[in-house]
DNA sequence: CTTTGATATGCAATTTTGTTCAGCTAAAAC
DNA sequence: GTTTTAGCTGAACAAAATTGCATATCAAAG
């Protein structure tokens, strides 16, 4: 139970001079010498203060003329997976910051789409982790929030648990976690975890979600994944031998979207995948080029309603 | 008929690099020269693109933690002067600056707040070009915009009847004018005007709306009635004798928010002030200290419901 | 073919913004 | 009382954005 401690606080607390500094710079279009002079503060000061805000999504861009290309893409995506809506970003420059920018539609999806009442199945990723950063700090009546998720041991900055908690704080919403760890370390052990009375208490509560918010991440060597180590290089390796192309809600699956026969799948602590089915509204969040082929098996053989991605990714998932 | 030319005609016509350009600028966070690598433009052109995106309004600036001083007066004001709703914004520091932030907050509230089958009735005022030129470009289903002021014969920038069309462009709504000059020269003219059936039309129907938004003017200097010429300085000082304060759609009240009693009020092609009573909701979209005076007249004596303003306006009006 | 005028482009100077680093303060530990 | 540490702060510098101005482009008119 150890160190969940809530590291939100930040280096401005003062959320009444950030909101203050944001309307002058963003809106009055002052400069920040101006704004120091106003709020009494140093130029450098007000520097920090903007940038916190927008750090901490205090500040929100929105663009509102699609483009041209996108949208085409996005009627194609509709149309060739059978999709209830689709949200095409450009791709960004820098592979890197491709989270950022499918997040930045993703929170502007959830902004609009999520209504007082609904309960929000949520995976986890990088791209979720941004969409939640950048979505606005407004209560949303009756809303729960469920992690499809365990957790993990050593709290990391970007942990199931953590976005969960974070996306619940973020809309005033009721929050369920899995109060295990998201791999066990053997297979015995997750089926002990997972028949706990909290634990299906949790994964019901998941089932009877009516939004399922998720991603999928690839082998590719930036991937959390990979890089937190709860999976063991030679482990990696043995997935990708066997087949699979990358993971969604951490079960490893192969081109075809069906689960990898491996010792992993079968220590992973999480929503069952194929139960996925039972949640009305499934919105698949991910993108970038190394995200493709993942994607396209996830959208083989997992029922995904709504498709919010970039350019990059929609041309290689239509592209067959 | 002659000069309504829909000047709109953006230096930029290409909506697509303004909405790419912003992109990567303001969500991926990437500097200007990197931007015209990637677009394969001047560095200087896409600092215009940018300029121009920001002008029309492509990129949106949303800040959601309101100031808590606002939040205060906003109850405040609700209270006061039984609103249904108010919003303040931070007043701006240039005090020429204030239509800009209180648009700004105009145009956010009317992009959450209008629904598909509204029909709109629009005063006019330089706040209120703000806030259409803020509004999202997003067609909302069988909306209709009505002009409730005639127009200006020597088109203007700032027009009523420009305004109206703006806005109905914007949420791809029907719009509907008074093709009649805001002032007729004399007050038989004006009667003969407003029987007409086409103008009696227009007023049936902002009659029916079930939105007025609408601002007011003040005496102050810069203020466009003032400038714009179409009523004389002579007739501008007999009206300040006479005890008004100010206008409220292009009609002269005093500090209760009765109508003066003088010709330029008799002049006035323009929806009948006291009907607005029949317009469900109706939202006052003005701030600044130089409005203090009229908008408390314009409360006192008109049904307002929804008030937008800033700081300085919010304490002027509650401090009597 | 040249002129004219309107528009677009990019250079260069200036302003604004971003970053780094060393010093300062004050609370906690010794 | 001194040391340690963390957190701020702003000066100085580096990078980026902005603006005025001169030049280029192109279409219509002469």
């Amino acid at each position: 139970m150890a160190a969940i401690e809530n590291e939100k606080a930040s280096r401005f607390p003062d959320a009444e001079l950030k909101a203050r500094a944001a309307w002058h710079y963003y809106v009055e279009g002052l400069t920040q010498e101006r704004i120091s002079e106003i709020l009494g503060v140093g130029r450098i000061k007000v520097h920090r203060i903007l940038s916190a805000a927008r750090e901490e999504g205090v500040v929100q861009f929105r663009i509102r003329d699609s483009v041209v290309e996108c949208v085409q893409l996005e009627e194609s995506l509709k149309q060739r997976f059978g999709l209830s809506h689709a949200v095409v970003v450009p791709s960004a420059a820098d592979r890197s910051n491709a989270p950022l920018m499918i997040g930045h539609a993703a929170a502007a999806y959830l902004a609009d789409n999520v209504n007082p009442g609904d309960v929000i199945a949520l995976g986890w990723g990088r791209t979720l982790k941004f969409a939640i950063n950048e979505l606005p700090r407004r209560p949303i009546a009756r809303t729960t929030v469920v992690s499809m998720l365990g957790g993990l041991t050593h709290a990391q900055p970007l942990n199931p648990t953590e976005s969960a908690w974070e996306l619940a704080e973020k809309i005033g919403a009721e929050c369920y976690l899995l109060p295990v760890p998201v791999y066990a370390d053997r297979p015995e052990q997750r089926d002990a975890f997972m028949s706990q009375r909290s634990v299906q208490d949790v994964v019901f509560r998941a089932r009877r979600a009516n939004i399922a918010v998720l991603s999928v991440g690839s082998f590719s060597s930036d991937s959390p994944i990979a890089n937190y180590g709860f999976i063991k290089p030679s482990e990696l390796e043995e997935l990708q031998a066997a087949g699979a192309v990358g993971d969604i809600l951490c079960h490893f699956i192969d081109a075809e979207g069906h689960i990898v026969d491996h010792e992993v799948n079968r220590r992973v602590c999480a929503y069952p995948l194929q139960d996925l089915s039972d949640i009305p509204t499934t919105i698949l969040v991910s993108g970038g080029q190394e995200k493709i082929a993942v994607m396209r098996a996830a959208l083989a053989n997992t029922k995904v309603s709504v498709l919010i991605t970039d350019e990059d990714a929609a041309k290689g998932l239509l592209n067959r």
